[in-house]
DNA sequence: GAACTAACCGTACGATCGATCGTATTGTTT
DNA sequence: AAACAATACGATCGATCGTACGGTTAGTTC
């Protein structure tokens, strides 16, 4: 039924200015969740920040959660946009894994995210509060992670790395990466340099 | 004038039921703030909760933000008695870093602590906001990655383990264990092994 | 052109928030 | 006994929250 939406909203004038709303209003609720939370996300204060009336926001998704879950959704496009499509330019393998890390690393030093990676600040919020939401974010996880480990297996299987663990290896690398993204907000200037180094550390030279 | 404030405390029954009671408060806060977060806290429902007045709370505190410091540091106490203080057992270097991690699992598993690691569920939420709660919130990462830190070049020192970049290791340490306590939020049974064997993976063997 | 739909607005609701009063009670000090 | 200090209470404030309802406008379908 969703996709019946999409696909009548190239048609529909209305469809397509609803779903141009949503997208504004759900792309700044993720520069105010990347700060303050997903909880802080308030539909008066998008509206106010957006200059809508309040009702016409609360029309547009329905309840708080929906709101939610659309901001959850675009912070997914957007990393999508901004880590994982430009590293497809890599060659798969080790090569690619690099690539990852180090659009990730401009992505969390970015000051057009204010508080940085959105999984990062949102994740901690909701992952002892089970619901769509919380199920949302646990997908972006679990999915990021498995990119990585699919690399990792894919450097391992050309020989750019010595065997390893790709999946614990993967939940290592992300650790690292959600960690530099606190250190970040916190100031400390030597995370990105610490990611690099503690990066080597973890993939193993080839022995031939 | 705070040490003047608890010396007197022992000769003065109002402050002594004042501290308790604010002993009380701060305890519940870290369990509702360990789960929906410090911002969540609210005055009239840890009241409420307790079954106590909301302004009795508030005179206790005197503002909301003196509250979220006051669980941040009944926080930190329960960390020193429940993590490292347990630990001080263990030989110094590698034998008392291993029992620290141990002590960190255990206390991330509990069921005492429904929202896990309080540190976990707050730093993220507030390292985007500059303030007071975010500087002691900083101050017990420094300090725990500082301990970290130096019971790895106690390690080295020892030849437990070959030369390594303390700092390094010990930013690497608390990421893994921050990760696994979102893990173990999200139901992977599997992190306590792989913080185990991601761990074996970071101290090198001591070659002689 | 009539019927229908979706976006959007204005208004209003009950609830909860942090904070500030005034006051009673209890304990200490002089 | 008098003055003072700290805990704790009840009541109230203005603000904001999420949600609901009715009405208007623009676009689609018959």
């Amino acid at each position: 039924m969703s996709e019946q939406r999409v696909a009548t909203a190239a048609s529909d004038g209305r469809l397509l200015r609803g779903a141009r709303s949503r997208r504004t209003i759900a792309r700044h609720a993720v520069d105010v969740a990347s700060v303050e939370g997903l909880t802080a996300l308030s539909i008066g204060r998008l509206a106010a920040d957006l200059g809508m009336s309040k009702s016409g926001v609360q029309a547009l998704f329905g309840s708080k959660e929906n709101l939610q879950l659309a901001a959850v959704e675009a912070a997914r496009e957007t990393f999508l946009a901004e880590v994982v499509r430009p590293a497809a330019a890599a060659a798969r393998g080790l090569p690619r894994l690099r690539a990852l890390v180090e659009s990730w690393i401009a992505y969390a030093e970015s000051p057009l995210y204010p508080g940085g990676c959105f999984r990062v600040a949102t994740l901690p919020e909701f992952d002892s509060r089970p619901g769509p939401v919380r199920d949302a974010l646990a997908r972006d996880t679990h999915d990021w992670q498995a990119l990585l480990a699919a690399e990792l297996r894919r450097a391992v299987a050309n020989g750019e790395t010595a065997d390893l663990d790709a999946e614990l290896v993967a939940f290592q690398i992300d650790a690292l990466l959600c960690a530099a993204n606190t250190a970040l907000r916190l100031g400390d200037e030597r995370a990105v340099d610490k990611v690099r180094r503690a990066l080597d550390g973890l993939l193993p030279v080839p022995t031939r």
